[in-house]
RNA sequence: GGGCGAUUAACUCAAUUGGUAGAGUGCCACCUUUACACGGUGGAAGUUACAGGUUCAAGUCCUGUAUCGCCCA
């Protein structure tokens, strides 16, 4: 074994191994407990980031931990098509060759985007590889596959004839340029500087009123100006009509509740067509509804002359010159906007009327709130379900169609009449209907991503095939997923799979946080804040990441700033910390908050973590070599007690798992490991080997069946660095297993009395080593310098357990001797602490300064008489006695009995103390 | 405007039904001891944002304030 852990050289050959073994596969046929866990699809077009790897380590270290289990398990994998993400990838590269997809034709187009998807569609799962995701790679799946297209085809007829899906003229977040709508998730919603303009209308009678509007523009398509009917200002102007300036129609006065008294001057305009809100005050009030936008966001006929074709920024410019030219532009004011702009092409959203195809998810989402209600499915941690009721409960009815090429092309045919047909194939539609062979087209829209995501647990199984799995794997066991998809996914899936399968997608929604920067910050592209999963693996060196970082930025301003953030917070780039190390920090910050701040020096602590379990292994190893093995195992007290130990640490990381908190199951392992196998176990065993007349490969042998079990346990959470010990080891432990993924999870023993008897020997032995360290420690004296210790005390058993443990304690605390005083004469002059009844002393000797050890003592006395006088005041309250449970009343007292002791031990050597200065 | 969440050591985070606050990193001292300096031993460091309240007992429950963040409108 190398000195040091280099992860780099193993962890690609040990995943394609495991891959090329079948381990990750499903077993339908097997006798055994089914486990499953539904990958959250990425984007076909995506890499990994830091959210992919949280959540396909906390889903992994689930899946390693119940397949080795005995869970007959299924982790199934795929990718999503991206319906924008993908098209918009395809259409440069068609621009880069001098064409475009409306020159190629959709056919050609569709071919284009199949033929990127094979080359270079699989990025992503192959970095899925290097985290160790244990998927089911066999039934890798894919949302636009012949198979889950079925699916899709399969739910929006049914839906249609159920009267739930329809076509209708509303309001949709409308991209400019890419000439689709959006859902609601690819819009973001910012601050940006904008103005508020002052716009002065007069009445039909001459009265003057003015208008706040941040959108001038949108005047040309105004159809009324709209108070609060509680505002006294302007209650004598409801029902009368105002000339609207430029276009000089007359239009309404309403009032609404809607309006703020407060914003502007309490009056607004009301455009229906370009604005959600106005929409809904236009249905209110029955309002005319003028759309003045084209497609392509310049404005259409329904403007004067003047303003048609011009853009959205022209036509405000001249409105404003216009409005100027007529004097009824009153002032303009500086102001913060909310501007919703396009996650894809960053063009300023427009609301925008046109006919789309919506869900009526009212009637879906009864069921999907009951069965959260009544438990089925089940929100961890619980706080969540608000969220999702909330929602909920004001739902809006989703609109699923995109004006893309890529994508499920809706299965809807028109006549010339423009009636609607729906139904699987033209030919179909044809017979069904009784068309004749009159002329059909079909529906060019194509259907939202997130429909066909809404399927995803019931299509993956081969819903609606009838040779399905859904009767083994459905519902799925958990489902781990970010909050910040509980309404486009969750939600969907819920009321999908409800109402096709009759129950509920999965059992369990584990939610997690989102990863954030070390400040907090949301990493993103454009603030250069972003970290690859990747680059913490294998590393990378400052200047690559800074290009990596500062490469094709949206605002290249900003490239400077992130250089010199980059600089600050990794001077020397990014170690190569390995796979293991960041799954470790991913799982200790798997703790339930929403924002979790990612800082690098976690998974360096990390990184020494594995490098620690490697050196302990390689100390093992050397053993062998030297002393050779046995295949009987030692039993001794130290035997007892770490196997007593570790099945209490089995413990804390089973409950761990069942209760998804894998931050408390990797705090468990790395406690035991760290503090207990290696400071101590370890330690006793260095020792017990210097000894002739030990059986030393029994020694050996317990520590290898040690190791072996703790590989066992940890290998969830770190499967790279366990899995190369174990087989290292292979032929010492001799494992019936071929692989540590597929060796048995550890199983609890029950302990007998001996076993914890001897537990707490050593735990006792511990502390008289801690103590005698900590005077060393304190009173600086030299390690190799060898001292004599006294103990002095009356019970029984520990007299005994000092003859027991001499050789260790001597040993690790470097004594020349320890021995337990039984002789009435005074104490000698010494350093000392207390333990319980206990009374260890260190001889000064000329070796330690007195009022050195006054100082010390002095600390370790306040210590105790403040916690003395605490538990005192507690134990002489009535109250207390009274209200507190039993045991804690009884161990108070206890505690309080051990100060008292340990207190007048201190407190006599203190006075031998203060004789010699 | 409505809802939700956060505020704990210098930094990043824990703390099981209320029972005397713990890790990692960093810091200080000592140690180059044949598993590991990606190490060992010891140490310092917190008025748990603030102000009230409930309770024998509050980081934990309640009310209010401040700051920050998210979602919805």
């Amino acid at each position: 074994m190398k000195k040091n852990y280099e992860p780099k050289d193993t962890e690609v050959d040990i995943y394609s191994n495991w891959e090329k073994s079948g381990y990750f596969n499903a077993n339908p046929d097997e006798n055994k407990q089914p486990f499953c866990i539904m990958i959250p699809p990425p984007n076909v077009t995506g890499t990994l980031h830091m959210g992919h790897g949280f959540q396909n380590t906390l889903m992994d270290a689930l899946i390693r931990q119940k397949r080795m289990s005995g869970f007959d398990v299924l982790w199934q994998v795929g990718v999503d098509h991206a319906g924008i993400a993908t098209q918009m990838v395809v259409e440069r590269q068609l621009e880069a060759e001098g064409t475009s997809r409306e020159q190629i034709g959709r056919d050609a187009f569709e071919e284009r985007v199949w033929q990127w998807k094979d080359k270079s569609g699989n990025k992503i799962t192959q970095q899925l590889r290097r985290l160790g995701a244990s998927v089911d790679w066999t039934r890798e799946a894919f949302t636009m596959s012949d198979d889950l297209s079925l699916a899709v085809k399969e739910v929006f007829i049914k839906l249609h004839e159920q009267g739930l899906i329809y076509r209708g003229e509303r309001l949709v977040n409308w991209d400019t340029v890419l000439k689709t709508a959006l859902s609601d998730l690819e819009v973001s919603s910012e601050e940006e500087d904008g103005n508020l303009w002052h716009i002065d209308y007069r009445t039909t009678d001459g009265e003057l009123l003015t208008v706040a509007t941040t959108r001038p523009e949108t005047l040309l398509g105004d159809t009324a100006l709209a108070v609060n009917p509680q505002d006294e200002r302007y209650v004598h102007l409801i029902g009368k009509r105002a000339i609207l300036p430029i276009v000089n129609r007359e239009i309404p006065i309403i009032a609404d509740d809607y309006v703020e008294s407060e914003f502007g001057t309490g009056c607004v305009k009301i455009t229906p067509a370009h604005d959600f809100n106005d929409f809904e005050i236009g249905k209110r009030h029955d309002l005319e509804i003028i759309n003045i936008l084209n497609l392509d966001g310049s404005l259409n006929e329904n403007v004067p002359e003047k303003f048609q074709g011009l853009s959205i920024d022209a036509a405000r410019e001249l409105t404003l010159e216009s409005l100027e030219d007529l004097k009824q532009l009153r002032k303009t004011e500086v102001y913060k906007v909310q501007i919703p702009r396009s996650e894809r092409s960053n063009s300023i959203l427009q609301p925008l009327l046109t006919k789309q195809w919506f869900v009526d998810v009212k009637k879906l989402s009864i069921e999907a709130i009951r069965v959260v209600e009544q438990n089925e499915t089940e929100f961890i941690p619980k706080n969540w379900e608000n969220t999702y009721f909330n929602w909920m409960n004001e739902i809006q009815d989703w609109c699923i169609s995109r004006q893309l090429w890529w994508g499920h092309r809706i299965p809807a045919w028109y006549d010339s009449k423009g009636e609607i047909y729906v139904g699987k194939t033209e030919e179909e539609i044809r017979e069904k209907f009784d068309l004749g062979d009159q002329k059909l087209t079909q529906e060019e829209d194509v259907l939202d991503t997130w429909f066909s995501s809404a399927l995803w647990t019931f299509s993956t199984l081969g819903w609606p095939k009838d040779n399905n799995l859904l009767h083994r794997y459905h519902p799925t066991s958990v489902l781990v997923t970010g909050f910040d998809i509980i309404f486009f996914w969750v939600a969907r899936m819920i009321m999908m799979t409800t109402h096709f399968i009759g129950e509920v997608p999965f059992k369990k929604i584990f939610i997690h946080g989102l990863i954030k920067d070390s400040e907090g910050q949301k990493m993103s592209k454009s603030k250069g804040n972003t970290l690859d999963p990747l680059d913490i693996i294998d590393g990378i060196d400052l200047t690559s990441l800074i290009a990596k970082r500062t490469d094709g930025l949206m605002q290249p301003k900003m490239k400077a700033r992130i250089e010199k953030q980059t600089k600050k917070d990794f001077p020397d780039g990014i170690k190569a910390y390995g796979t293991d190390a960041l799954r470790l920090t991913f799982c200790s910050l798997a703790s339930g908050g929403r924002d979790i701040n990612f800082d690098i020096k976690r998974v360096e602590g990390y990184r020494n973590f594995c490098n620690k379990l490697w050196n302990a292994s390689r100390y093992i190893q050397m053993n062998i070599e030297n002393y050779g093995i046995s295949e009987t195992e030692s039993e001794t007290v130290v035997d007892a007690w770490i196997n007593y130990k570790f099945d209490q640490v089995l413990k804390d990381v089973n409950k761990a798992f069942e209760e998804y908190r894998l931050d408390l199951a990797t705090k468990a392992l790395y406690e035991f490991i760290w503090y207990e196998f290696c400071d101590w176990y370890i330690e006793f065993c260095k020792i017990s080997l210097t000894q002739e007349h030990v059986n030393r490969q029994e020694i050996v042998k317990s520590m290898v069946t040690l190791l072996e079990k703790i590989l066992r346990l940890a290998h969830p959470i770190m499967p790279f660095v366990t899995e190369e010990i174990w087989g290292q080891f292979k032929k010492y432990h001799k494992s019936e297993s071929d692989s540590l993924m597929i060796s048995p999870f550890p199983v609890s023993i029950a302990a007998d009395t001996t076993a914890k008897s001897n537990f707490q020997d050593i735990e006792w032995m511990k502390e008289i080593i801690t103590g005698i360290r900590n005077i060393r420690g304190e009173l600086l004296i030299k390690p190799s310098t060898s001292i004599n210790a006294l103990v002095k005390g009356e019970d029984k058993t520990n007299k005994k357990r000092l003859e027991k443990l001499n050789l260790y304690i001597t040993n690790l605390c470097n004594l020349s001797e320890i021995s337990w005083k039984t002789d009435a004469s005074d104490d000698l002059p010494s350093s000392v602490f207390a333990l319980e009844d206990l009374k260890v002393m260190i001889p000064l000797e000329g070796l330690i300064d007195p009022k050195e050890e006054k100082l010390r003592l002095d600390k370790k006395l306040d210590k105790l008489i403040k916690e003395k006088e605490m538990l005192g005041a507690k134990l002489s309250n009535d109250n207390f006695i009274k209200n507190a449970p039993e045991n804690l009343v009884s161990s108070q007292q206890e505690r309080f009995n051990v100060l008292t002791k340990e207190l007048e031990n201190l407190q006599s050597q203190m006075k031998e103390i203060q004789k010699l200065i």
